[in-house]
This record gives C-alpha cells, sequence and structure tokens, in this order.
DNA sequence: TTCGTTGCAAAAGGTTTGCATACCA
DNA sequence: TGGTATGCAAACCTTTTGCAACGAA
C-alpha cells in the first residue's frame, strides 16, 4: 500500500518558468493577494501561465507553511508569502485592503493554554483581524483611493 | 433616496412555516451545521423546504447576530444559534466535529489592544481553533463513530 | 388586497479535476 | 526517455439572484 521508505519525504519538484514566475508575482505584491489577481498580474505583464497552475502553486506553497492564508469575506482565499519562520496574523483593512502584521504572543498563549484545559491535542488556530484604517476612517468615501 | 423614517429601523418579518421549520433544525442541531445539512435533514423529516430559503434565513440570523459562524477548511459556512447575548469562540474537532465553547477574554482584550494600537476603528475579530478531542485522539482510526 | 416570502432554475463565484500535450532532469 | 508540470475545458460546490406564484397580515 505504502511505500515505507518514502512516507513522509517531500516530493522532489521542478524548477518551471510558470513555477518562478508565481512566487516573483507572489512577492512583489504589497498585500495579500488572491490566485485571480496573481494571473491578472502575471498576464497583464506578458508572462503566459494558466490560472489552473497558479492554483496548483499556491497550494504547493500551502502544504509546505510557505504562505500566510487569510480569507476574505467573500470565502476568497487570499495568499501573502510568510516572512519569517512562524505564521503571523494581520489586521487587514475592510476598505483599502491595507495589512499590518500584529503582534499576537497573548493569542497564541491563550491558544496554548485552551489546548491544555480541553485536552485536545494538534490544536491549531486561525485568528482573523479587520477594521477601517486611520486614513479610511477619515474619508468618508467608499473608494480606496490611497494605497 | 432613502425614507428617513425607516433607515434603522428592523424590517417587520412575517412567521413563516418553512422558517419556523429552519429555526427548529438549526436549534436541535447538536453541533455547527451547515445549509445544506439543514436543508438534507428537513427534507429528510417531511418538511418541504427550499435550499434557497435555508440560506436565507440563515442570512436574516445572521444580519440579526443570532448565529455563529465559522468556515470549515473548505470554506463551507456553519451555523450556531448563539447561545446568549455575545459571541462565542469555538474549539471544534477536526475528526468528529464536537465543539466547546471557550473562554476567550483573552483575545478579546488583545482584540481591544491591537485597535488602540494601530488606530484601526471598528475592528472584528475572527477567531477560529480546531484540534483533536480526547477521545478521537484515543482511536487511531478515521472515522467519527463516537459522539 | 398588499407586499413580503417561497421555490425553482439559472447564474455567479472560487477552486479542483481529467486528460492530452509539453518539457525538465 | 520517464515522469512531472502545464493548460484548457469542464466539473464541482456553495451561495446568490431573477421571477412568477403563493400566502400571511
Amino acid at each position: 500500500m505504502h511505500d515505507p521508505s518514502t512516507v513522509g519525504l517531500p516530493r522532489p519538484w521542478r524548477a518551471t518558468r510558470q513555477r518562478a514566475a508565481v512566487l516573483r508575482s507572489l512577492r512583489d505584491a504589497a498585500d495579500f493577494t488572491s490566485a485571480r489577481e496573481l494571473h491578472e498580474a502575471l498576464t497583464a505583464g506578458g508572462t503566459r501561465v494558466g490560472l489552473t497552475t497558479v492554483y496548483r502553486t499556491l497550494r504547493m506553497l500551502e502544504r509546505e507553511g510557505r504562505v500566510d492564508i487569510v480569507r476574505d469575506r467573500t470565502g476568497e482565499r487570499l495568499y501573502r508569502p510568510r516572512p519569517t519562520d512562524g505564521h503571523r496574523h494581520y489586521l487587514v483593512c475592510r476598505r483599502c485592503g491595507l495589512s499590518l502584521a500584529v503582534a499576537a504572543e497573548a493569542v497564541e498563549r491563550w491558544a496554548d493554554d485552551v489546548a491544555t484545559d480541553t485536552h485536545f491535542s494538534a490544536v491549531e488556530h486561525t485568528v482573523e483581524l479587520s477594521g477601517i484604517c486611520e486614513q479610511c476612517g477619515a474619508r468618508p468615501d467608499r473608494d480606496a483611493s490611497h494605497q
């Protein structure tokens, strides 16, 4: 059923033009970006990549823990390269999309405590913070003309 | 554009057989439940309700703040009637679906602090905790035979 | 009688999969 | 050359919307 010698080993993965392009595009993006946005940016820049490949590359990065992921309110997944080791939490402006990494030691500690108290194992947590940033709060209009 | 006399007033809403059925079904559900599951339970129980109506009722409850909502990992929305005033956070078992409401004052305080520090306004937070419950952790099999 | 509600069907999104082709190692 | 990656189209799923018919107040 399983070949014991390969179980758990990361599969070798090939360096291709498309994957390099997706990675570059993801790093160039200022903030959290959706698969569709990445694909549009690549296409607009003259790089021919299939939307499917963008999704597959993002899934690969997700499996390897190399991206942070949040969901916007429609359920769309937004990706950002993970800056260092360990994960981060972000505060995202609902109006203009600006995102800030925030200190979250308190949440990490709380999650650990919850795991201990409930006797659950392998506890994972997702925290999503959203609000209106200072700049957007100052202007009552709807669009995100700054940034 | 707006009739000032009605702005902000909750619309009158009619008591119908279908809404009553959805509400009852939601209360009867042991844990977080999806629209599809509610609809299947109702249909199986002989109550004819359209899936559309289930969704519309859940949206109404959401607007009125009468349900807690989490997303499972596929992005599907799961609903549960909100027990008291104020929102709750839950720890959900990834194997059997068991959910526990957990104390989250630490997170609430942290969210408030973040709002203050960043000068963001109208800060909202979503926290999702998942893990493996004690019972599931004890049995290595995949299914959720207990509960 | 009025106007909110229902339900079907269809649309709308985002995401995944089947499969023949292309291409890295 | 062998097996992975690609890309198109189509499938999938959940959720929303258009619209004619229904029914609570």
